[in-house]
Formats: structure tokens, C-alpha cells, sequence
DNA sequence: ATCGTTTGCGACAATCTTGTCTCAAATGCT
DNA sequence: AGCATTTGAGACAAGATTGTCGCAAACGAT
């Protein structure tokens, strides 16, 4: 049974979570097939790169939008922000779960087509944030943009706590949220 | 003049921050001599990123020390340790901002003795947030190993804040420490 | 069973990286 | 100035990676 695009970019994914470096021979090992089929597939290992980055983006967008992250936005709403900026980071974390090398590798980053899209995608969270800010939701204390580098630097925790196994998966959704919404100093016993 | 191998490693790491994927020829351009030069300091590409990582660690370290972090985690008073919080991590942005590519490089994680050095140094945090939770400073609700990967976590957040330009070098600490203490959210406004 | 397609295997050239070596130039010390 | 050491430049071989190709085997649909 042929393999088909999809399934070689989840067995492609699933590897370069173990090892983020491993040569197209590696990957192609890891899916099953032979990097002939590989190279038929994806002519590049940048063309793979790419298809399995923005697999990664539409997915990220997917989150956005199934938080409803604009409408939200626009609404100004705090209620509705509370519950976009929940459903945005649970929907966030299965990414960096699956995605979770691509959190942090360099090329990536690099690519100019992945890092317009990217930033086109922060973008739009950063406006969100800035809603919620003025909504009371979020502390105006904190730079809008450092919020959206904790959000990043929160989902590499979650990755790293589900790699080691020190956050169990369904426990992972209620610790990102007390985390990023109270931090870890517990509140006043007075 | 003689390059140290100080300064070599230090140039190096400045390359590698911006390039994690540099090759030793590209390191020893940054750096500023040849590449037989670099290779008569150095005799692999590995003994060169191990000299890195282990001057990493020994400032991780150094900032544990220097936190006094087994003296509160062994004292367990509140105020002692909450200095210590705070030093520990305000010296651990350093760290973060100098060695930031080691924060994520998949070979220097992997590697044996640089894991069982890494995992040491999370050993005595680890005890230390727990000694923190003891008192009260740290919730309990949170267990104290993802407490850990949340302070990595910010670690990257506060790096790619500062490589990006969206903090300034001078408001991190204050950023950090709101952050991870409170969270992003503000207390009730009631 | 047959035909057309897809696959794996192996070979191949091209490129990059790494580590070593030699030798001449530069440097530093006296 | 003279001498010992260090450096850079370049060549070199070995190995790994990448992308391509041809061909035989496996497969699937009819």
C-alpha cells in the first residue's frame, strides 16, 4: 500500500522529534521507505522541511481560528477573550507536542517564507493579546510582545515536561494555564 | 597576539548563537583564525562544543552558588529563600542571553556526560523549589518538576525576547521574575 | 493472468565537513 | 638582529549527505 504525502510527513515528524538532525536516509528509514520514494515524494529535504513546517503553520492557524482569536479580538469582549486565550493555548500545546522540533530549529526559523508566516501569525495573537490587555485579562505590566515570548517559551516547557515525562498529557492543559495566567507563586495566605 | 582558548570559545559561542549549525571552519572565521589553529586548541569539533557546555554548566553552577541555593533550600526560611528565587534566576538570564544556542542544541542534550552534568544541576534547583514549596513560596499545586521546565521554558522565552529585540536587556530581570511569580494575568481587580 | 505503475535496491557523482599535515610567513622574546 | 614558537594557507584523504538514475521485483487493477 503506497504511502501517501501525509503519512510520510507524520513518520517524518515523529523522527525528527527523537532526532532533530537525522539525514534523509534517517527519516526515510524511519517512515519505511526506501529515500528513492522519499525523493519522489519531496524532490528536497528542504522541500520536506517546508511541506512539514507549514503543515505545522495550518495547524497553528487552525488553533487561532478555532479559538475564534479574531472574533474575540474584535469583540473586545472579556469573557469571550477569557475563553478564546484558553481554547488558544490547549490548542497550541497538541502543536508543540507534535511539532515540538520544529520549536526550535534554527533552519526553520531562517527560511524567509516560514518566518513571514510566522511572524504573520504571532501578529495576529499579538493583537489578541493587546485586546486582552486592554479587557483586564492581561497585565498591562507585561510588553505585549514578551507575553507572546512566554506563550513561545511556555509551549518549549510543556514539550520538554511531555518529552521526559515529567507532566503527564492530560495534566498538561491545566498546568499551562496556571502557570501562564498565575504564575507560581501562590497568592497571598494573608 | 595569541588567541586564549578562552577567547575562542567565547567568540565561538557568539557565532553558534546566531548559527547553531555552524561548521568548524565557519566557527574559526568568526572567531577570527584558521581553522588549523582552531584544531591545535581544539582537536575536535566535539572537544570544542564539550569546552562550551562545560563552561555553561560550570556558570549555571556558578549562579546556584552564587543564589545560595543549597544554604535556603537546607535553611527552608521563607525570606532566604525567596532571595534566593530571585538571584537564581536573574543569573540565569545571563546565562540564557550567553549560551542560549546550548538552551536547545540537540547534541549537546544527547551527550552522556553533558546530560548527567545537566541533570545534577536540575537535582539541586529541583530540591530547592521543592524546599520552596515547603514554605509556601511556591505552589504546591504545581508539581515541582514541570516548576522546572516552566523556569527552562521562561529561559528561551527571556532569549528569544532579548535576540529579538523585544525586551530590553535592562527590563528582563523584572519581566522574568513578574512572570514567572504572578503570571500574565492581573490579580482581581475587585 | 496480464499490464501498467510503484517500489526498493544499488550505484553514481557532487558537495560538504572533518581532521591531518606540510611549509612558509609572521610573531615574540632575548 | 637572531632564534624559537605560533600561525595561516593550502593540500589531502576519509567520510557523510544529498540528489539522480536505471533496473528488477512487487504490487494493483482489470
Amino acid at each position: 500500500m503506497a504511502m501517501s504525502r501525509e503519512q510520510i510527513m507524520t513518520a517524518a515528524i515523529q523522527h525528527l522529534n527523537k532526532d532533530p538532525s537525522a539525514s534523509v536516509a534517517q527519516l526515510a528509514e524511519a517512515v519505511g521507505i526506501s529515500r528513492a520514494t522519499l525523493h519522489r515524494q519531496f524532490s528536497n529535504r528542504e522541500e520536506l522541511m517546508l511541506a512539514l513546517a507549514r503543515r505545522g503553520h495550518d495547524q497553528w492557524e487552525q488553533a487561532q481560528l478555532a479559538a475564534g482569536l479574531d472574533a474575540a479580538t474584535a469583540s473586545g469582549d472579556r469573557k469571550t477573550l477569557e475563553k478564546a486565550l484558553n481554547d488558544l493555548l490547549i490548542g497550541l500545546i497538541k502543536i508543540a507536542d507534535e511539532y515540538g522540533f520544529g520549536l526550535t530549529d534554527h533552519a526553520l526559523a531562517v527560511h524567509p517564507e516560514l518566518a513571514r508566516r510566522a511572524e504573520e501569525l504571532e501578529a495576529r495573537e499579538i493583537a489578541f493579546y493587546t485586546a486582552a490587555q486592554r479587557a483586564g485579562l492581561l497585565s498591562t505590566e507585561l510588553p505585549v510582545r514578551w507575553i507572546s515570548d512566554v506563550v513561545y517559551g511556555l509551549m518549549v516547557a510543556v514539550r520538554e515536561g511531555l518529552r521526559r515525562g515529567d507532566v503527564a498529557r492530560r495534566d498538561a492543559p491545566r498546568l499551562l494555564l496556571d502557570t501562564f495566567a498565575r504564575g507560581a507563586v501562590p497568592r497571598r495566605e494573608s
